[in-house]
RNA sequence: GGCGGCAUCGCCAAGUGGUAAGGCACGGGUUUGCAAAACCCGCAUCCCCGGUUCGAAUCCGGGUGCCGCCUCCA
């Protein structure tokens, strides 16, 4: 009865325990603001979701914390040998505006992104260029106690020989980094593995004062100073893809462990990336599909989601189109249940009572989500469960029942129940006319024609689809 | 070289000692003017070898193959 999740800190599944009882706090890394999220990075924010989702279904009080990295960053090598440029700023000076324009303009995409996709809203979305005195304070936290040291016109970099536990979340310890290292040796810093704080570089258009000179903040500082300010210094979860597991993560912990918050984060979970047939999917590589890619051919953001979650967190996720459209038709399997239950919900009640059945699923249900979130094995909790109502559709007090069970379902999966605010999509004059044409040729029994039309509409990528209720029209994909 | 993960039907995938969920595709059927949609029926012994056990996809040992991370990356 309690949600177990993998804890890639202890490397084992563990039961959600709250810090503060009743009270679950988590911290998800959020999106990069200067590119269009692709469903990569909506996969790892879906596992933010789901666990929000859970949580809050578990009658648990949740906070939620989503950061928006609207900095970009350098890594101290690309420093190092000039050949780095700041994403945010490259963008910047190829769109001719303000970084700060950029990054806002992205926000805004992955907002509505996360809005197609049915993500509960978090409830805070903390800008890093909104938190840099927090970020300061926390970087001269550590310079105090000995775990950071500035360098004159360089900036400031963490000492991580100061820090023992250094690599107890990726495994990644100083002995085993510097076994297999292929850095390149800034000798400015005391360790190849210090990482950088605080960043000095006049060239930069993002810049703010500190006590260390004109810069930036480092890639890291940001989640472990908002996270702070946002959740305190201990808290339940921790989320991100598995590329954070090292470095991000790890100099986190360094960090607010290193500044004195404490035991810091107690459940660190990681989603998998995602594979786009069979390969693996960049940013710079550059094969990969944004949400809106998928929107222009055709499908919506209830079956993006379906698809995205149907997938274990911790699996690889190979992608393809092919799943995409499959995913797609179960989901509306799944929606068309829905509708013929909420036609039958009106018509006399015939005294049957599904509740024993239901509940039963329900519990399976439920035992699936608690088990690491196992969608999978949830979906099929549902699907076996739908094709037995479906199969004798019941009506009146039983169909309210069904619903009811799946609408828990839902309060998790948001697939069944969502209504897309899909762009509006109309035919040309010309299909209208088409359509028009057919109906009359269907009215007069005029099959030939109807089929004609019915071709000529297909041919153009319009599928038609008559029923009882009147004739539909959608696009194929 | 270091750290970690995975291998179940054509494809995706659940399953953690008791005799293989579910989805897609495919085949057959009901329905439909014909289609589509919906619904019904059918469809696998779990990478290899050895071991533990009354019993293993599930545990142990050894192979083989695949993948991720090791300072851009969700």
């Amino acid at each position: 009865m309690t949600l177990r999740l993998w804890n890639t800190l202890e490397n084992k599944l563990v039961d959600l325990e709250p810090v503060t009882p009743g009270e679950i706090r988590m911290y998800n890394c959020g999106p990069t603001v200067y590119s269009d999220p692709h469903i990569g990075n909506f996969r790892s924010f879906l596992l933010g979701d789901l666990l929000r989702r859970a949580i809050d279904q578990r009658g648990l009080k949740t906070t939620q914390v989503m950061n928006i990295t609207d900095v970009g960053h350098f890594t101290i090598d690309d420093v190092a040998d000039a050949s780095g440029e700041d994403k945010l700023e490259k963008k910047a000076k190829e769109e001719g505006i303000d970084p700060f324009e950029i990054a806002r303009r992205y926000e805004q995409i992955f907002h509505d992104n996360a809005a197609l996709l049915h993500l509960r809203e978090a409830h805070q979305y903390p800008r890093a260029t909104e938190h840099i005195p927090e970020m300061i304070q926390m970087i001269e936290d550590l310079i105090e106690r000995g775990h950071a040291y500035p360098v004159d016109g360089v900036g400031v970099y963490y000492r991580v020989h100061s820090f023992e536990q250094y690599g107890c979340l990726s495994g990644n310890t100083l002995e085993n980094l510097e076994s297999g290292s292929r850095i390149a040796v800034d000798e400015r810093k005391e360790s190849a593995h210090d990482f950088a704080l605080w960043k000095i570089d006049d060239k930069h258009l993002m810049q703010w004062d500190s006590p260390w000179g004109r810069g930036f903040p480092g890639w890291h500082i940001e989640c472990s100073a908002m996270s702070l300010k946002y959740l305190g210094g201990t808290f339940d979860i921790h989320t991100g893809g598995e590329d954070n597991i090292f470095p991000h993560h790890e100099c986190e912990i360094a960090q607010s462990v290193g500044a004195g918050v404490g035991e810091f984060v107690r459940t660190w979970v990681h989603a998998r990336h995602l594979l786009v047939d069979g390969q693996k999917m960049s940013k710079s590589k550059g094969n990969f599909y944004t949400i809106n890619d998928l929107i222009e051919r055709g499908f919506s953001g209830h079956e993006i989601r379906y698809s995205l979650i149907s997938n274990h967190y911790r699996q690889p996720m190979n992608f393809t189109i092919e799943g995409m459209q499959g995913d797609a038709k179960a989901v509306g399997r799944l929606r068309a249940l829905r509708q013929r239950l909420e036609e039958a919900m009106n018509q006399d009640d015939e005294g049957t009572d599904l509740s024993e059945g239901l509940e039963a699923s329900r519990v399976q249900f439920d035992a699936c989500i608690d088990d690491d979130l196992n969608i999978s094995g949830a979906l099929g909790v549902v699907h076996d469960c739908a094709r037995a109502i479906g199969r004798d559709l019941p009506t009146g007090a039983a169909a309210r029942q069904s619903i009811d069970f799946l609408r828990h379902c839902d309060e998790i999966l948001a697939v069944i129940f969502v209504e897309d605010s899909a762009p509006d999509d109309v035919l040309t004059s010309e299909q209208q006319q088409w359509m028009q044409q057919r109906e009359a040729a269907r009215a007069a029994r005029d099959w030939a024609l109807a089929d004609q039309l019915r071709d000529r509409l297909l041919e153009q990528g319009i599928v038609i689809e008559d029923a009882e209720a009147g004739t539909s029209w959608s696009r194929q994909r």
